[in-house]
DNA sequence: GAACGCATGTAACCTGTTACATGATTGT
DNA sequence: ACAATCATGTAACAGGTTACATGCGTTC
């Protein structure tokens, strides 16, 4: 099967979630999805007119009150179509990571074990800062949010980061204990 | 700070474990590390080349019986402590996957809820098979290994795997009823 | 007029995969 | 002759980041 371009989708149903300019896409990503998906500017500008292009969506020049003028973008017939079709094809591919950590931790054969602690513990560290970023979220969301579909779907997509997490931080407290037993 | 090339440490690394050819590599990678690292031939052999041009390794035509000449590669002094130095160095960045699969269910608002279950329970099955896989692997080392140093890194690098697998599995279990109470 | 947020854009670069080409050696 | 495994390599392409350039409008 030949493989997708994401980026596509990614542009074409934020676009449909009223999110229509490249500005306010960056945005959206950096504030709500940027956990299981990160583009940058270099990506989105170029994409979104490609979608013009390809006749997925259309543009109109937006002047706004106190701001710049943004370009909006705003999904043909065709373009809900692609992404339908994207939507109900099954998954490619389960994500493999590429974990910086794991594959020091991998060599650390001939390293002092002090220094592997120190690696996970500073792991550690920065998932327990995500944990918590991901409970506040949670709980604005629960707050705000409570009963809408959007909510429901944001909350699943969130529970997944939580869940790994928490599960991660789990393994480094064991890990360190392990490695100081050693 | 400035972002290494960690295809550069891969090979440094895997070179100190025994494992001297671009074919060796690629083998160890594809059976041993491959859920935290992938790489490529089209990446190991032009670095492979590279790090001889560096001075952190050297290269060695061998010929053996039975099978064709390969490449020998050994790491030098500077490799060594290029590699030293890497590995003592804090980590970078904490990974961000890029999940499919979420991606999709964030979008999934407007489309019939069958096919965001559909989709969960695909997920499910792929993860359960490769938590067997683990599993088993698990398996192979505590009994093979047991006791030398190499097999700790190994296990606790595979725990991680084990662990957050088994997070996302329920996850998976947890969205799908969560879907159908809908 | 400086700083800041909003807004669009691109060129240079890096990383990495895919697909292909090549060939040795062994076993059937 | 051929398939399979071992072994090395590269060219074309795809995907993505970084760093920069540009400019509007508001606030201090």
């Amino acid at each position: 099967m030949a493989k997708e371009n994401y980026t596509k989708y990614v542009l074409l149903g934020l676009i449909t979630t009223n999110c229509r300019s490249g500005y306010a896409i960056k945005q959206i990503i950096d504030n709500s999805i940027s956990h299981f998906w990160k583009i940058s500017y270099g990506q989105i500008y170029p994409n979104l007119k490609k979608l013009v292009d390809d006749g997925l969506a259309v543009v109109e020049d937006t002047s706004q009150e106190g701001k710049p003028d943004k370009k909006e973008y705003f999904i043909t017939d065709a373009g809900r179509e692609e992404l339908q079709r994207w939507l109900q094809q099954p998954i490619e591919e389960i994500p493999t990571v590429k974990n910086e950590l794991l594959l020091k931790l991998y060599f650390s054969r001939h390293q002092p074990t002090e220094i592997a602690i120190e690696q996970v513990r500073f792991y550690q560290v920065e998932l327990a800062s995500r944990l918590k970023t991901y409970e506040q979220i949670e709980r604005v969301i629960q707050n705000t949010g409570e009963g809408t579909e959007d909510a429901m779907y944001w909350l699943i997509t969130l529970d997944y980061g939580l869940r790994t997490t928490r599960a991660m931080v789990e393994w480094c407290e064991d890990t360190i204990k392990k490695l100081r037993e050693k």
